[in-house]
DNA sequence: TACGATTATATGTCTAGACATATAAGTCAA
DNA sequence: TTGACTTATATGTCTAGACATATAATCGTA
């Protein structure tokens, strides 16, 4: 078997060697620590500059398909930790995918000064206006999930004027502060009576919780804490290597 | 203010520009949707050939930041969905890295041929054999997570003789089988009888559950449920991009 | 044998061009 | 006004070189 497909050129060149290679290491034909031909010898196996295998290369040493080395090669990489992507889409994207009918309701909003406990579940040290927010996402008039979010006002301002009363906060922040960065915490709690009314389920009943916080180049924006009843609700993360 | 550096070519120049693009992407002051300067206009700015800042441009989009566009340019990308990279390690390794003691504990193997719910549970259509593994991983002699495994045979035939009784069936797989695939599914269970009694912890206490199912370029490898106390243990994933 | 200096080599980066191609924008006719 | 045609242009890909640099391998020496 050669290393050259024999198809037409529909895609062009390099995407065809990173193809080849690709393809080798995904079928195991060359396991991981295996050295991947050096760029002289696939210049001349697909008789094209270095400069284009070399793309190929770097664009699979950036996948994390292989290592290069100076002098010693190309390698595959030795898998090394799961990673899987989660994709925790907007609540409406998420009900409107599976066909439901989306549902939001605005159950609290508090304007207030950040007391000791605003400060500490949003990590900021001095003191600043909050805006607190509850509200519930259904699907088909089902209760889907519960929010409760914190936003530092002295980060985004309009918050505070914003209308939440149609707009779910996720959205809204999503529109008006772009290239967030966040950390996600996922647990299980039962739940207790308070969030086994707003859930339409029985206490002690499993929920699934996400807390995700929220920041923008070091200035806190907003945390939240997002409660799913737990036995109707899957994350689902596809993911790929070993 | 210059979009040239006027630091010392520390690093390539390539890496320079596309880091100073980068910052200012991620610093806001280019918004989603504007236009990066051409292509011969960076050019211009950094005193280069077309190749160095088509390769910094080049990884821009391919780390989806920014969007090229045929006779249109180049543009910051609008914030889509937010992705959460989770990376899933080894359970050992989780644990060690939080400088606890691991321990690992076989409860339960069994080969046998495969009943209609493991046929189920690992999709597949035709009959065959496969071990089911029960198992326990503990921290500083604390349970930490109950394991319940099934292996398909006719995909991994080592697994039939493979010694889970001091390895882990995920490391062992993980270094057998490399390069597979996975579907994550995570969700919240209160515990019963069973549960309660391995993981050390009262009936009706909320767990959480991550349910993986392997495979291989369409070949079944490997289904498993991992089961943890759901007030002790936290899966964290960090992300970037809106 | 062990260690330090030298050399060979694969990758990393870069250039100054070239042609291909998709497409935004402009032009012109129905 | 609308639709079809043309043109200009930014990106996409590629070449045939070049020098830089890290390092594996070799060689020489203590």
């Amino acid at each position: 078997m050669s290393l050259v497909t024999d198809a037409a050129d529909k895609p062009t060149l390099y995407k065809r060697i990173r193809a080849d290679i690709e393809k080798r290491i995904l079928t195991g034909e060359w396991p991981p620590g295996h050295r991947i031909p050096f760029e002289h010898e696939l210049v001349a196996r697909y008789g094209c500059s270095r400069m284009t295998v070399n793309k190929a290369l770097s664009e699979l040493a950036q996948a994390d398909l292989i290592e290069r080395r100076r002098r010693a090669g190309s390698f595959v990489r030795r898998p090394q930790h799961m990673s899987a992507v989660l994709k925790i889409a907007d609540i409406r994207a998420e009900i409107t995918a599976l066909g439901r009918a989306y549902g939001y309701e605005l159950i609290g909003r508090k304007l207030r000064a950040a007391t000791a406990a605003d400060r500490d579940r949003l990590g900021v040290k001095k003191a600043g206006k909050v805006v607190a927010i509850t509200c519930r996402h259904s699907a088909d008039n089902v209760p889907f999930a519960v929010e409760d979010r914190l936003i530092d006002l002295s980060s985004v301002p309009d918050a505070a004027t914003a209308d939440f009363s149609r707009e779910p906060p996720g959205s809204w922040l999503l529109h008006h502060v772009p290239w967030t960065e966040a950390e996600h915490t996922i647990s299980a709690i039962v739940a207790d009576d308070h969030t086994a009314d707003a859930l339409a389920i029985a206490v002690g009943a499993p929920c699934l919780v996400i807390d995700r916080y929220t920041w923008r180049s070091a200035r806190t924006i907003t945390a939240v804490r997002l409660l799913y009843p737990g036995d109707s609700h899957r994350l689902v993360a596809r993911f790929k290597g070993g």
